[in-house]
DNA sequence: ACAAAAGTGTTCGGAATACACCCATGA
DNA sequence: TCATGGGTGTATTCCGAACACTTTTGT
């Protein structure tokens, strides 16, 4: 077992959207504490998070950890921000349960996010009583969490409008009104239908299949993939001053 | 004197650009140890950074640092990236430094970028021996530190695009080709200079003054200022899907 | 037949792109 | 007067924005 690092961790902003509820969650794990009597100390989420290993990079480490949570490996991920203030992990709640963990009042985290397919994840079986939690109504977040999510979710704002890293987050198979629901959960703006879809149906790396939905109860839809492919074949910087 | 933490540091990648040579430059220190027998162990140009202290903030630390090298402060500033592979600082001369120093053999570095303008920092004076070097040709360089402003520059070429960063590099008053110039050397392209120029012109936020340039051997030209309230005022979020 | 969501076309205006010459100034 | 960089105008094309009704399907 390779040695911990005390004062340094990653954590995980791990996002998952659900075509369903159309709505783009976040995997949170419980943190419960009782005292002796009973009396309930800690009782809140957190992001997924470790400490780093000695002998591992960063990305190695929210790689582990987001493998130990869900079991999936390559899956997308950013490093988007260190957070390190001294004060972040000194609410009450948060000194009881670092004194039951053992590290560092003084820990500075590297914060990655994860982007996921929801159904890729069996939230049933895991030890950590993980849950998607909508990022419009989180439950009390522990330490500086609240905070993380916030800034992973405007990276991925940012993120979103010049990488097709969308697609990460729909199955292989999506409708295009799909797409259009997901920019909008992301960004909380309304898209016009015509315009997006025609925008979207123009490019050539998106690739309308031979299936229509089935199991809806209204009209199916036309399904289509993303072809990274192509995308990549096809891609060229574009530099557009937009100030 | 706060405590150091042993095992985190900031480093600053410090950009300025001088509009005569028409160069984006960063600032660097020397790094220079003999042994006792005047051999030369090590002689090459570093980042400035140091470590964080136990009572401050990551931006602190990283401000700190700047106002050690430069004497400046309220510069623009941005946390860029962590970087903590276990073999950062492994080469050779990397560690006989380390020795030298004291710091933790797997350091994990906070970087950030700072914008400022290069006639502000008197170079000269300073006990550091900083000395600008243009991005393009840069010296031999310790650590990591190389990597880590390439990817500065990276994350400077996206968000020069996106906001008015580009005039944190120059002087209050510019010409349009000044920042046509600024844009090119950050960027790495050429740019119409009739397209570019209208484009400028016509944003309200850039002030055309009652004032040409003095001191140049040929046509003086129009000065302008960039009026940051304006901009804000001005400014709405625009969500446009470039994928 | 009806409810629900899928899908479709056109017009307008603003901005990017491409492109070549004259002008003002200091030396 | 000349060399140097400053400054200017137009035509074209493309794309985003606005906007409302018809179609298809399952129930």
């Amino acid at each position: 077992m390779p040695n911990k690092i005390s004062n340094i961790s990653v954590d995980c902003v791990v996002f998952g959207y659900d075509t369903i509820t159309k709505s783009l969650n976040v995997l949170l794990i419980k943190r419960y504490l009782e005292s002796k009597e009973k009396e309930v100390l800690v009782d809140d989420y957190v992001l997924t998070g470790y400490h780093v290993y000695e002998d591992e990079t960063l990305d190695d480490s929210a790689t582990r950890v987001l493998k130990e949570l869900t079991g999936l490996t390559n899956q997308y991920k950013k490093q988007f921000k260190a957070f390190g203030d001294p004060d972040r992990l000194l609410s009450e709640k948060d000194l009881i349960w670092i004194d039951k963990e053992a590290f560092s009042l003084r820990t500075i985290t590297i914060a990655y996010y994860f982007l996921l397919k929801t159904e890729d994840v069996d939230v049933t079986r895991n030890k950590y009583q993980a849950k998607w939690f909508p990022l419009r109504s989180l439950p009390e977040l522990g330490f500086d969490h609240k905070k993380i999510i916030e800034e992973a979710h405007e990276d991925l704002k940012t993120k979103c409008l010049a990488e097709p890293i969308i697609f990460e987050l729909l199955p292989d198979k999506f409708t295009i009104n799909d797409v259009q629901d997901l920019y909008e959960s992301i960004l909380g703006i309304e898209i016009d239908n015509r315009n997006f879809r025609r925008k979207l149906i123009n490019k050539k790396y998106i690739i309308p299949l031979d299936e229509k939905q089935v199991g809806v109860s209204k009209k199916p839809a036309q399904l289509y993939m993303f072809s990274k492919d192509i995308y990549k074949k096809m891609y060229h910087k574009n530099y557009l001053i937009s100030i």
